[in-house]
DNA sequence: AAGTCAACTTTACACTGTGTAAAGTTTTTA
DNA sequence: TAAAAACTTTACACAGTGTAAAGTTGACTT
C-alpha cells in the first residue's frame, strides 16, 4: 500500500499524544514527550503535523471516531418522555466527561492562543447545547418544563449547569465521586428545569 | 522614610501588570513587558518578586484592595437571617464579577499553561469558596439548608453555581444580562440548597 | 539489480520566555 | 560623607517551539 508506513507513524502520533493528555500531566504533552512516546523522532512529529496545535486538534477528531461518540448518545435519543430523557441525557454526558477531559482540558487551553483549537472547541460545545435543546425541548412538549423559563433560557441553563469547568471543579477540585456528581446534577437540574406539579 | 521608593517600585510594577492583564493580551503578561510598561529594569521586578508566580498573586492581591472588597461584601456579612444572607453574597458576587473579569480571564487562561498563574488564580478561587461556606453555615444554622445535602456538599455546590465560568458561559456567551443572571442564580440556588418548607 | 522516492533520523540552530548571577551605579539614610 | 539599599546592565543556563539541511532506510519501479 502506498502510504501505510506513514499512517502507522500518523497513528503512533496520535495514541501518543492522547496517552499523554490523559494522564492528566498536561506540562509533559510537549513535541519532545510525544515523540518519545511514539517511539519516533521529534522532527517525525512535524512531518505530519506543522504545529503544537495542529496535533492536538487532529488528536480530537481521531479520539471521537475512535470513541464513536454518536452511538453513546443512542439511548438518549430514543427516551421519548421528557423527564426520562432529561436524566438519560446528563448520564450518558456525565459518562462521557472522564474520557475526553484529558483532551477538552487541552484544547480550552490552547482556546485563547490558537484560533483553530478554538474552533474545534466551539464546534463540540455547539454539539452538547444543541443536545440541550433537544433535551429542553422534549421537557417543554411533555408541559414539564417549568413556567419561569424560555425554552431557550432553559437550554443555555442546562448547558451552563452541565459544563466541563463545572465537573472539573466538583469531580477534580472537591473530589465528588463520579456518581455524586451525576445525582447531584440530575436533581439539581430537575429543580431547575421541571414544572412542579401539584 | 525608609522605603518609600521600594514602595513606589513596588506600586508601579503592580500597576504595570494589572494593565496588561486587562489588556485582554495574555500573551504579553510576561516579566520583560511588565518592566517596560513600569519603567523599570526586567531584573528589578525580580528584585520584588520572587517568581511571576510570587508577582501575578500579589497583583490580585493589590487589585482587592484598590477595590476595596472587603466592603461590598460587608452587606452580605450583617446579613443575620440564612436565606436573606444567601441572596446577598449572589448578588454581591455577581455585581463584582464584571469589575475582575479582565484579570479573572487572564489567569484562567494562563493557569493551563502556567503553574504560576494557577496558584494566583487558585488562592482567589479558595477565598470566595470560603464565602460560600460562611453563607451555608449561616442557611444551615437557620435550619434551611436543604437535608439532601451535607453542609461540606452544599458549599462546593454553591461555589461550582457561581463560578466565573459560568457566568461568562451566560452573560457574555449567551447574552443574558447581568440582572437575568443574577436572579436565575439565586433562583437556581434556592432551588438547590433551600429546604423545601411544609 | 540499480535507481528513485518518500519517510524517517540526526544534528544543529534561531527564537522566546523564566530565572540566576555578578559587577556597577544611583539614591537614601544614618 | 560613608554605608546601605535600590536599581541597572550584562551575561548566562535552561526549557520548549519550530526550521533547516544532510544523511539513512526500505519499498516500489523499470
Amino acid at each position: 500500500m502506498m502510504s501505510s508506513k506513514k499512517d502507522e507513524t500518523q497513528s503512533k502520533i496520535l495514541e501518543a499524544t492522547w496517552k499523554l493528555l490523559e494522564s492528566g500531566d498536561y506540562q509533559s504533552v510537549h513535541m519532545a514527550h510525544i515523540a518519545k512516546k511514539a517511539g519516533v523522532s521529534r522532527q517525525a512529529v512535524y512531518l505530519h503535523f506543522k504545529t503544537r496545535a495542529e496535533l492536538l486538534n487532529a488528536t480530537t477528531r481521531y479520539i471521537d471516531t475512535v470513541k464513536d461518540v454518536d452511538l453513546r448518545f443512542g439511548p438518549t435519543r430514543e427516551a421519548t418522555e421528557g423527564i426520562d430523557r432529561l436524566e438519560k441525557f446528563i448520564s450518558a454526558w456525565v459518562d462521557y466527561i472522564p474520557e475526553i477531559y484529558g483532551v477538552a482540558r487541552a484544547l480550552i487551553a490552547l482556546r485563547d492562543t490558537d484560533e483553530a483549537a478554538r474552533d474545534a472547541w466551539d464546534d463540540r460545545l455547539n454539539s452538547l447545547k444543541s443536545g440541550c435543546d433537544k433535551t429542553i425541548k422534549a421537557l417543554k412538549k411533555d408541559g414539564e418544563l417549568t413556567e419561569t423559563l424560555s425554552v431557550s433560557k432553559a437550554t443555555d441553563a442546562l448547558w451552563a449547569l452541565i459544563s466541563i469547568h463545572s465537573w472539573e471543579q466538583l469531580v477534580l477540585g472537591c473530589k465528588w465521586s463520579q456518581k455524586q456528581y451525576k445525582d447531584y446534577l440530575i436533581a439539581s437540574a430537575k429543580k431547575i428545569l421541571v414544572n412542579i406539579k401539584v
